[in-house]
DNA sequence: CCGCCGGTGTTGACAGTGACCATATAGTGG
DNA sequence: CCACTATATGGTCACTGTCAACACCGGCGG
């Protein structure tokens, strides 16, 4: 579990990661004021002085909890994660048809995302994050990893029983079957949030016909309907 | 149709958004240099004074061209989205059963999205596009419809043949429809640039599997199966 | 044929930025 | 009590996006 904790309260010493000295904890605050710019604008590329002005320091104190800007922006998208598994956990829990759980999280999935889409946006590379060469955005990998574990967690118990056409003890096929439900998740909350889903429909009609189709496709897809691309394919190769 | 046309070729003046004077066709020289940049640096961070520098004019030329940056970056945008699209038409070309086009469409789709990661994340958000304030990204946003039009043809197509348990003479069924399709192969395309896809697995499987998913559940998708989400809730709204 | 004119490219300038350096300060361990 | 080190500060640099004023040049009306 990824502790970023971006809450109000201050932590015992022991577990901040860099303990408050002169400021109080100036690395939460920058945080703090960050994700409020995030919110705010609509966008990151306001500058790290004008978070170090609202943070109440000079323009050069961030470098000392942050080597570059990716770094708190890192921060942030992770603090992104933490609040959307927290609301995937909330809104799953007690339900035990894990048909019904996947479909309320993909909803509340959606939902949260378009409630702050520059968050959403950074939570997803605030850089080109695999190949970007130099430092990656760890924080935000964890805590990303973390939210897909919720939904792994409601493939796992629907495949046990026998909810979706997936087999059980296969943590491969649970993971593909995971990320095809993340897929669709994901690529319906980034086409709404860039305006491209619709328009003329309401966004709950779009929420519910696409995880419609993402739940039956969980529910059928088998050996007797699956049918590799592969066998579809006439010529050669793409490319 | 939307024409940018990036192509190497002078083509007639009456043709060109405007016409060479001084240097020839600097419009073009430099979507290409930025183009060239993009796939480059896997970045966009470049600076507009770079892109002047490539295409051998002043820093200042480029603003005869482009009100801002954010201009340059969507033409750039909307070449990519043109490509995409000649790449999924090359791709069904003579493909008669439209679920294989679907899965074959498909996983061009992601191929060609991975095949330059920087360029696809900018097609979608070259800043957050729909509520930005300022200026829209028009080109791309353009150019976007008519390659997602390639996919709805597909559904369409499928959902009069029967293929698809969709209505054929249900357009806003086929939008939807459509928009779930788009959904998975821009999710997993995401998610695969983006490193969180995985990893364990071969980007064939994942295509394979996840357009495998969709595939099924377009099939199977019907009143039947199709339970709203509403009748899946429980407690009271979300939030 | 000429001179004007507007689309095109250039030079110059400005405020603001990310990142580095050396320096000051304030808790902490010895 | 004192050094030590993490923390914060001010100064600086190359560079950026954008604006304004100026130079170029080809097509147009006369």
């Amino acid at each position: 579990m990824v502790t970023v904790n971006t809450g109000g309260t201050i932590m015992p010493k022991f577990l901040s990661a860099s303990p408050p000295y002169h400021h109080g904890d100036l690395r939460r605050a920058l945080i703090d004021s960050a994700l409020a710019l995030v919110t705010e604008e609509q966008d990151w590329t306001f500058s790290l002085r004008e978070v170090a002005r609202r943070a109440g320091v000079s323009h050069n104190a961030p470098y000392n909890h942050f080597p570059e800007k990716r770094d708190l922006l890192d921060a942030v998208a992770a603090v992104g994660f933490e609040r959307l598994r927290e609301g995937l956990l909330a809104t799953i829990a007690g339900i035990d048809d894990m048909a019904a759980a996947l479909a309320m999280s993909g909803e509340a999935y959606v939902l949260l995302g378009i409630g702050n889409p520059a968050l959403y946006r950074l939570m997803f590379g605030p850089a080109l994050s695999v190949s970007g060469g130099g430092a990656q955005p760890m924080l935000a990998r964890a805590a990303g990893a973390e939210a897909r574990a919720v939904l792994q967690g409601i493939i796992r118990r629907g495949a046990g029983a026998g909810t979706f056409a997936v087999a059980a003890e296969d943590e491969r096929a649970i993971a593909l079957a995971t990320l095809s439900a993340w897929s669709a998740v994901h690529g319906l909350t980034m086409l709404i949030i860039d305006g491209v889903a619709g328009p003329g429909f309401a966004v709950e009609e779009m929420i519910e016909r696409v995880i419609g189709i993402e739940v039956a496709g969980l529910r059928s897809f088998s050996a007797r309907i699956r049918r590799p691309i592969r066998a579809w394919r006439r010529k050669g190769d793409l490319r």
